[in-house]
DNA sequence: CAGGAAAAACTGGTCTGACCAGTAGCGTCT
DNA sequence: AGACGCTACTGGTCAGACCAGTTTTTCCTG
């Protein structure tokens, strides 16, 4: 196999495997070029890579950084990289929160089953920012609480898939998210089930807990259903990441026909 | 921005808006540096961020080609390039049988609810195939029923993240599928569980769909268990795909603590 | 003329050494 | 002390060379 590839992998390994945490900084490519013994531009083609891959990132002058997995850096500007495809296909927002609907569940099952003091612990700090935060703010306690509970469910599958479809999610909901809290029963009704889904998994109730969060995803979906036949059109998938988006490459090759 | 990241983009854009197709040839990395008038370490960079995220596959002598979004190449030695992260961690198997479990039993649902005639035409062609040979064989007519049957859910995200899992399953169950049939009794209890589920779809049962499928991952995710306590270690992730998996990197950077 | 082997013309893979461009630390000079 | 500028980092880009697979062309031989 091509080196590039080779040392991709093992540094994919590496920090994989625990050896560097996210945020972390790397050797600079110079370093790593002398230490591993091949030229520095195969240290960068690895570097792409793992960049394209999203398991770092670089930034002039300063470094490549582990990151973090949960795309967490700064803003959602983010698409996740495997699922862009979706992006625009507007009917794909109800498959999803079908689909998480599902997963959110079983999480929240599993959490309540297998849940450490330690996750306890995060899953309580999550749930105490979120209840002190106005919700019109941001959703980011939103997600916290969630992330936490997903965690402790200690299956990084499933810590995995959600990620990736939250994310996905982030950008196509986050505009009808200030739509949707501000009516007030609305409101109410998820302040309470995100109250219920905490103190199932706290007493260790699993049934309970995936009840709760499967109605919670179910109640969000239907929200947002009902928004958009009533005329107020959610705002979907015209979030353009970083300015990029000429839609014409303008790159044009000549005839590649067989 | 970087420029080899502005190519990478536009190559990207281009070739998901339908620019080129999958399977495609793109220009050779000479011709695209010169087109575009930047060095051929560039578009290198840029190609290996493509190939990276899978957009693209690059072979030594002939070129570089557009992925195929469903790994559906040949044969199903490829990993799905998000989760090659977790092979060789022995428990993610399980973990993903949690998973699987779950979305196996929502498609049966949405199955058993949405199936058009011709899904359902589809899924008893695929479930006459699958009675007719020979389960020692091949694992093949099994992988196909499900698929007809995750297909009739008319989910497109549920089709893809289950097409991702058992891609990544294949790898690790595969082997053990062969050890897992012989016993006839668990051959029964499999053939039994397809027989309902098959029946429970064609009726319209959506509950009864899905309380089948949830039961039969979980049989054979205990099956497998089984075997292993009892000894007779499932073959697992000895896979090595291409060469690479040390699974200690090798590199070992100083200390980096801040 | 047909077949097949050698040669040439591709493809990607790697190396080298240079220079440009951001960033950060350190010292000096006001 | 504070602003400047030097210097030594970091990644970003370039040019040109050579190696290693693959495909095509050529040309000699039977």
């Amino acid at each position: 196999m091509a080196i590039s590839q080779e040392i991709s992998y093992r540094l994919e390994r590496l920090i994989l495997d625990g050896g560097l945490a996210p945020g972390q900084k790397i050797p600079s490519e110079r370093q790593l070029a002398a230490r591993l013994r091949v030229s520095r531009a195969i240290i960068r083609e690895a570097l792409h890579e793992l960049q394209g891959r999203g398991v770092i990132e670089t930034r002039h002058g300063k470094g490549s950084f582990v990151a973090s997995l949960v795309p967490e850096t700064g803003e959602f500007e983010e698409q996740s990289p495997l699922m862009q495809l979706y992006e625009g296909h507007p009917r794909t927002l109800y498959d999803l929160l079908e689909v998480r609907e599902q997963l959110e569940g079983q999480a929240a099952f599993l959490a309540a089953q297998r849940a450490t003091s330690l996750d306890k612990h995060r899953i309580t700090k999550a749930f105490r920012a979120l209840e002190e935060t106005d919700p019109l703010s941001n959703a980011k306690p939103d997600h916290g609480f969630h992330q936490a509970i997903v965690e402790a469910s200690h299956n990084p599958v499933l810590v995995h898939l959600l990620s990736g479809l939250k994310s996905m999610m982030l950008l196509t909901v986050h505009a009808a998210v200030a739509n949707l809290n501000p009516r007030e029963e609305m409101r109410k009704t998820i302040v309470r089930q995100h109250r219920q889904l905490y103190d199932a998994i706290m007493n260790c109730k699993p049934a309970a807990a995936q009840k709760v969060a499967t109605a919670h995803v179910r109640f969000v979906s239907d929200a947002l259903k009902d928004m958009e036949q009533q005329g107020n059109k959610v705002i979907r998938s015209q979030v353009i990441p970083n300015g990029r988006n000429p839609h014409q490459s303008g790159i044009d090759f000549g005839r590649h026909s067989p």
